[in-house]
DNA sequence: CTGTTAGCGCATTCAT
DNA sequence: ATGAATGCGCTAACAG
């Protein structure tokens, strides 16, 4: 069977918990012992029980990471960021997917923090009043990312929407643009992608502008729905200068559909999206959006997270920024 | 502090095994006691400790799920199907990324296995000695994806990567194209793009032709590395009437440089992709290419992994096909 | 249908 | 510098 730290102990001549120590490195070992150990931990080819590990500190070197959705390139970008910040800390995540909603989102909190980890991870403020109370009195740090337009749990990473759309109406302002379209996805659960549509009309109504139209899709974020969209949009509307996108992908998309539909971009029509997507810099003409450092946010939640092993008590809300990325399609 | 069985069984006025036994489901219990119970559960706020049961049944609800990377696309979408294929199954996956690196893989197989995980999933065949050890007498399932040309240490999922390329070849001579080019990315690590070259220049042997001409990227695979390299294949090699890329990304940053190099596609040049992904249909012109189905290999490893608690010692090889997506620029 | 007994493998006391 | 005893919270195997 497996080797357990007993059958170590016994090959090397020691007792179990010299094994354990020399393998954890703690507590004062003579080098004599710790060769000897070390070994009998190769030629065994033992590897530590994790779970026994964990039941008897209780508390483990995971860490529970909850995402919206795989779908949106987005998400597995953050998840990167958090893998950097994990390297060669021993801890290692645990994952699981929400669908964007709070429901399902409570019942994996459960779950996860069944395996006692050091850390959750999660993503945005809409949480259930169970998951709440649950993160609250568990014990361990509790990261929220994406956003900052709110009080967080614990602690919270991530980038304000609302003045990203805000920045956005006076950047395009800036540049001339004075009728205004905004192309959007089924937001119903993405409420980010709300608050950046709420900055945008804020920033208009400073400089006494208003959205000429706006369009909606029915479907998730996606590059077609995008692309159709906008086909949508300009059908009703067809003298806007400047339309923006809920996100890159969306963006993206419009852009195939003036290429297609042989609108010149930006001279007939500007195209702004939100995010920053590699893949926006290589389209013909780059894409003119703003950039906002998933992977930065996955990496310093880590960081933070792991910094302290218990809450203070004081939240704590890191603000990763975000720039605009001139681009030339607006 | 958190409660245990203990505290819920007192609470009910039964012993812990009950308590256990109405929280797992298992076992005979009176409706009457079942209720009490549940209702003790719920006051308590309850959550049963995975590590303790883990260690009492020496097994948990973990999958092991290593990926060589989250930048592709192509590997969320696995990610995606296996999450899909544990839905409702109670288990949760806990992931590693190797980064295309046989020793990292070694390493996070071994920190994986000590977590005890119901099986392990991970990529391609390309293990060290150690790992494919370690994998053979762990006594779980092992799934290796994406490719099926080798044989596999208990399950492979996935397709034939040659056969693809082999395809591609002939469907493209049908289509009447002689004068093939080729541009992959950094393919050290993706033996998988290698296969489909493979595949590719057999089967335009096969006709008597072979490629006129191909370059390769020094970097990863990416829409940009994919522009830039057509460009430059193409300034050595400016008569080709046919490019295939190593994948999508590539094939689409290479049509994007058609685009803003007015080069008409796919009159004057053809370009071929491979994966299928969604966002090769929204494209200007719909890009052509071989759908790789990676959320189906993702959700059949898992029905498949879990299907049996132990390896019968046959191994599996599932086959879960591809199929030529015509579209408009090839 | 319910309870008792006996660990699972390790880490935290406290000794030596 | 090393070891012995004890328990982490749960479940399997057997009673009753």
């Amino acid at each position: 069977m497996v080797p357990t730290l007993a059958d170590v102990a016994e090959l090397a001549g020691v007792s179990e918990i010299t094994v354990s120590r020399v393998v954890r490195n703690k507590g004062p070992i003579s080098e004599a012992t710790r060769t000897r150990v070390l070994a009998a931990v190769e030629s065994l080819g033992y590897v530590p029980n994790r779970a026994a590990g964990s039941l008897a500190m209780s508390g483990s070197l995971l860490l529970g990471v909850l995402l919206p959705s795989l779908s949106n390139i987005v998400f597995p970008e953050v998840l990167r960021g958090i893998h950097a910040g994990l390297a060669s800390t021993g801890y290692q995540p645990i994952i699981g997917v929400t669908d964007y909603d709070p429901v399902t989102e409570q019942a994996l909190v459960a779950s996860l923090l069944a395996w006692k980890p050091a850390a959750i991870i999660t993503t945005g403020f809409d949480h259930t009043d169970a998951t709440r109370r649950m993160l609250s009195k568990a014990g361990v740090r509790v990261a929220e990312l994406m956003e900052i337009d709110a009080e967080p749990i614990d602690i919270a990473v991530g980038l304000s929407h609302r003045r990203a759309g805000l920045d956005t109406a006076r950047h395009l302002f800036a540049r001339g643009y004075r009728r205004f379209g905004y192309v959007g996805h089924d937001w119903t659960a993405d409420r980010r992608a709300k608050l950046r549509f709420d900055g945008l009309r804020d920033g208009l109504r400073e400089n006494g502008l208003d959205l000429e139209g706006h369009e909606l899709s029915g479907s998730p974020s996606s590059t077609m729905a995008g692309r159709q969209t906008l086909a949508a949009l300009l059908a009703s509307k067809p003298d806007l200068d400047v339309v923006v996108f809920s996100n890159d992908d969306m963006a993206i998309g419009g852009y195939f559909h003036c290429l297609a539909a042989g609108i010149a971009v930006p001279q007939s029509l500007g195209i702004f999206g939100f995010n920053g997507l590699e893949i926006g810099e290589a389209l013909p003409a780059r894409l003119s959006t703003i950039r906002s450092n998933r992977f930065l946010i996955g990496k310093t939640a880590v960081e933070r997270v792991l910094e302290q092993k218990d809450a203070s008590g004081e939240r704590v809300v890191v603000d990763t920024g975000y720039e605009i990325v001139e681009g030339e399609t607006a």
